[in-house]
RNA sequence: GGCGCUAUCGUCUAGCCCGAUCUAGGACGUCACCCUCUCACGGUGAAGACACGGGUUUAAAUCCCGUUAGCGCCA
């Protein structure tokens, strides 16, 4: 009487488009519930629309959902190669009487005759939901052109396949109960269903390119990471029943469950998922971090020497939220400065006290030995404002704006001595003279 | 237009099933303060919501009905 038979989940994405965020989702709570109740998480391919599907996006989609870690089980099923299997199956419809040819001249299309009848069934996030099929028009199933649609190639592939769970977007709640009526014309047993509510954008209107990326390779190329735009996705729309907000897979495919799937649609907040990521990047082991911001940053050009960039990707782990800003705050590293606030390149030039802390600060720092000692820098710049009698904010911040052309950055001492002896000095002699 | 789904801070949500523990909890964002050489990180705190109207009940965010709105599917 066990449950003996292991659950069979599939991701059916079209490869008309790029894998776009809804659909990670979607994808998301497949594999969790897969690998959660050790079943199978398997993939179909939607391509029956021949003319939109392309090889290059269903490229852009398998590759995706292994950058995000969603590997799936088993072979990926392919509708375009049962054709001849969903001619089968409506043709025995129709020779049970159950659909009809419409149409003239060769070109017919096949109707599937809905029953009149209420249809009722038990909706994982949703609880009873019931139809009147009444309402319904008959449904074809087979186009004039031979081909099938959406209604039938589901319903013969979920059969075929095993799958025991259809977890999907709701937009499709409407459907499944016709998806039922043909399961039960077919004598085939209906599978379970899970509606997952839809993901909106920041005014409510479905999500679409005009809210921002919406491809996952956007936020791949962005530096994101997996963990925190799949934890971002769980958390839009499912919650643990806890606080805790921050989670990793293993978290996820533990505490998953279709009870605390909530109903309603959601809008998609690019800040939440930024400071999550964050959370991600500074969770990550050292060694993790090091391998992981460096292959990102490797295949869009040269990286400075070993030391200089792990001084740097140290001190900026807890500035960035996506591994592409890192090269957007830290240019000074890599170019001069540009003094591009004039106003406060003024005010700093003409402050001779100012100015002549900077100038004595040089003298000692070119008598100095290499930068590798961030304590020594420390100490040495502090001495020069106290034996002026002054603070060490009074010359932190100009040396700031000479070295950076900005006010912002990490720790000054740490900064000269990512940036090293000889650039300090060449930035620091070009403003002083 | 028909049918369906949904409705708690600006946003994501907890609470709703099993009414009293809710002066409604957490997070993002915002603001303030602390840390501090700046910016971050981190810490503390503040502002901020039960869509509306009826009912049931001693008591409703929680149950029921209606309205409205959003979304979806079909037309």
């Amino acid at each position: 009487m066990s449950n003996s038979s292991a659950i069979r989940v599939r991701f059916a994405p079209s490869p008309t488009g790029y894998l776009h965020i809804g659909g990670v989702r979607t994808a998301l709570f497949n594999y969790l519930y897969a690998r959660q109740q050790g079943g199978k998480f398997l993939l179909r391919i939607e391509d029956t629309d021949r003319v939109r599907s392309t090889p290059e996006f269903e490229q852009e989609i398998l590759e995706s959902l292994k950058w995000l870690g969603l590997e799936w089980d088993e072979k990926i099923e392919h509708q375009s190669a049962r054709i001849d299997r969903y001619r089968e199956v409506a043709k025995e419809l129709v020779d049970k009487g159950l659909a009809y040819e419409q149409g003239d001249s060769g070109k017919v299309a096949l109707t599937f005759r809905i029953p009149k009848t209420k249809v009722t069934f038990t909706d994982l996030v949703h609880g009873d939901v019931t139809y009147d099929s009444n309402e319904f028009d008959d449904l074809v199933i087979m186009k004039s052109d031979g081909f099938p649609t959406f209604h039938l190639a589901v319903v013969v592939d979920d059969h075929d396949m095993g799958i025991t769970h259809i977890v999907r977007g709701d937009d499709h709640l409407p459907n499944t109960p016709r998806h039922i009526l043909l399961y039960q014309a077919l004598g085939w047993r209906p599978p379970k269903y899970a509606h997952l509510p839809l993901i909106m954008g920041a005014d409510g209107t479905p999500l679409s390119k005009r809210h921002g990326a919406v491809a996952v390779s956007a936020y791949r190329s962005e530096g994101y990471l997996p963990e925190g735009l799949l934890n971002y996705l769980a958390l839009l729309g499912w919650n643990p029943g806890t606080n805790q907000e921050i989670l990793k897979m293993p978290e996820l495919i533990k505490q998953f469950g279709f009870r605390r799937v909530v109903k309603s649609n959601a809008q998609f907040d690019p800040e939440k998922l930024r400071w999550l990521n964050g959370q991600h990047i500074r969770m990550l082991a050292g060694e993790d971090y090091e391998k992981r911001i460096t292959d990102f940053w490797k295949t869009k050009g040269p990286l400075p020497d070993k030391d200089r960039w792990r001084k740097l990707i140290t001190l900026y782990r807890p500035r960035i939220e996506t591994f592409g800003k890192l090269m957007d705050q830290a240019s000074y590293c890599f170019n001069e400065p540009e003094y591009k606030d004039a106003a406060m390149l003024q005010e700093i030039k003409s402050n001779q006290t100012s100015i002549g802390l900077l100038r004595q600060l040089f003298e000692i720092l070119r008598d100095m030995g290499d930068f590798e000692d961030v304590h020594l820098l420390d100490q040495k710049t502090r001495q020069v404002v106290e034996t002026a009698g002054l603070k060490p904010k009074d010359i932190i911040h100009p040396l700031r704006f000479v070295l950076t052309g900005g006010t912002a950055s990490p720790g000054i001492f740490d900064l000269m001595s990512l940036l090293g002896k000889d650039a300090c000095l060449k930035r620091l002699s070009a403003f002083i003279t």
